[in-house]
DNA sequence: CAATATAACTTGTCTTTACAAATTTGTTAA
DNA sequence: TTAACAAATTTGTAAAGACAAGTTATATTG
């Protein structure tokens, strides 16, 4: 083991990742053999594997038997709450900006905040709405709401507007030490409202997609909830290899 | 290896999510551990924690290391278009229909397919429209789109109304032999239209969500189409097994 | 030249073994 | 009884080896 602590098969994993996202495998080409990457790792072929699984269930790249690995995509289709829109963007060279729009602290139990999960409910909230820009084109309408004692201190300089420290999920890690072990996403179709209109610069009878996302910590407690607005689609990738979803 | 070649790890899977399913361990409850159930099945620990490794991808169980495995739910949420409705709505205790509504052919390049992706609009195509029911109250009405050749002889008997045999995933490759490796979904809002409205019995001004989801073979070619129209939202679990969503 | 058989290569499955790290349980001492 | 410590249990990571099964390249044969 490292000294470190960092398994193997995740160090190969970035790695392999990096070489991927700097150009070394193009886009429909090949990927040296399990054995290859083993030695030049200097792991064993079990280790190398379960950083190729993991590159494999992200959607990078495809195996086959006695053939090898192709590669996929560099930018696998994922449209989750938690996916980082910023660097989703970023990646295909985009320069998305983040519009702070307000920062408000709700009490518990009021209107406001009655379309949260109960545990978020029941307390005093800190709710932070921004919007998500690509050249200057509206994309989505985030409203973050999380504790109010977890955002404790925080204020519009907290939520940058521009460059890779604008995303929220990274915010909510490194400056508020919020951290989360799974999440649920619903998405839903809404009606637009008069100020969504505005916002989108759309027709009032254009509906609108909602995707409500609720983070938990270990002991099942809702850590922060998300509400998504946006006017487009939502779009995921279901790979053999991303179990959940079943080809019956 | 087995003569049929099922791997072991696949049976150990199934034998388990079957002892789930029937209530041997109970939900909030413990199974056993990797070593006894690796002795039980007479299977390596790597094998038996490959089973394990699917299942909590499931999202059915958790594991913590020093503690042991805990049972999650017995119906982990994911509501993808290839997710078989069928088969979670009997898990429920419920009782789906699928009324069967029109069957149509479509020429290359008409009006009616111009929606679908490149492949299936260049040739004939045969569409199935299916309106699904649980407790005779309306959920989805789904449109399967298909090359007209593998849907040679296709008829209304074909595709029964009750029982797990309604099935159109089940039916697309037991009856005609389809096979997919992947497939995308694209998830969007869209206004009600009179005849949704009818149909679902809601009024005009509710929007409505649109799951598209394109099914590949190993060569990329669309194997078939499907267009989910529903009055309600859709869930998924993130949780971190589950690659592809992000945490940062 | 073309079709076929063979060999080399590459991934798929599986075992055995070993130690690390976290949790739980049991024991001991205050 | 409670707190602290130690031991047993359980999952996490990793290596090395073996053979099966599918693919690709090569050599052979007609």
């Amino acid at each position: 083991m490292n000294a470190e602590a960092t398994p193997k098969y995740e160090l190969a994993y970035r790695e392999i990742l990096d070489r991927l996202k700097a150009g070394r495998y193009p886009v429909g080409g090949r990927i040296p053999t399990e054995s290859e990457l083993a030695s030049h790792f200097d792991i064993s072929r079990v280790t190398i594997r379960r950083a190729l699984d993991m590159l494999v269930q992200d959607g990078y790249i495809e195996r086959k038997q006695g053939s090898g690995y192709k590669v996929l995509t560099l930018s696998p289709a994922s449209d989750t709450c938690l996916t980082s829109f910023t660097d989703a963007m970023l990646r295909q060279g985009l320069d998305p900006t983040s519009r702070f729009l307000s920062l408000h602290n709700y009490k518990a139990n009021t209107e406001q905040t009655s379309h949260l999960p109960e545990n978020l409910r029941n307390q005093a909230v800190t709710c932070i709405s921004r919007l998500r820009e690509v050249n200057n084109e509206p994309r989505m309408l985030v409203m973050t709401y999380a504790p109010k004692h977890f955002l404790k201190g925080a204020s519009a300089i907290d939520f940058p507007e521009k460059g890779p420290e604008q995303s929220i999920l990274r915010i909510l890690r490194a400056r508020f030490n919020l951290e989360w072990s799974t999440a649920c996403e619903d998405i839903s179709p809404i009606a637009c409202t008069k100020e969504m209109a505005e916002i989108f610069k759309i027709p009032l009878d254009q509906p609108l997609l909602r995707q409500a996302c609720s983070a938990f910590d270990e002991n099942g407690n809702v850590v922060f909830h998300e509400d998504v607005f946006r006017n487009g689609s939502v779009s995921f990738n279901l790979t053999p290899y991303s179990r959940s979803p079943r080809y019956i």
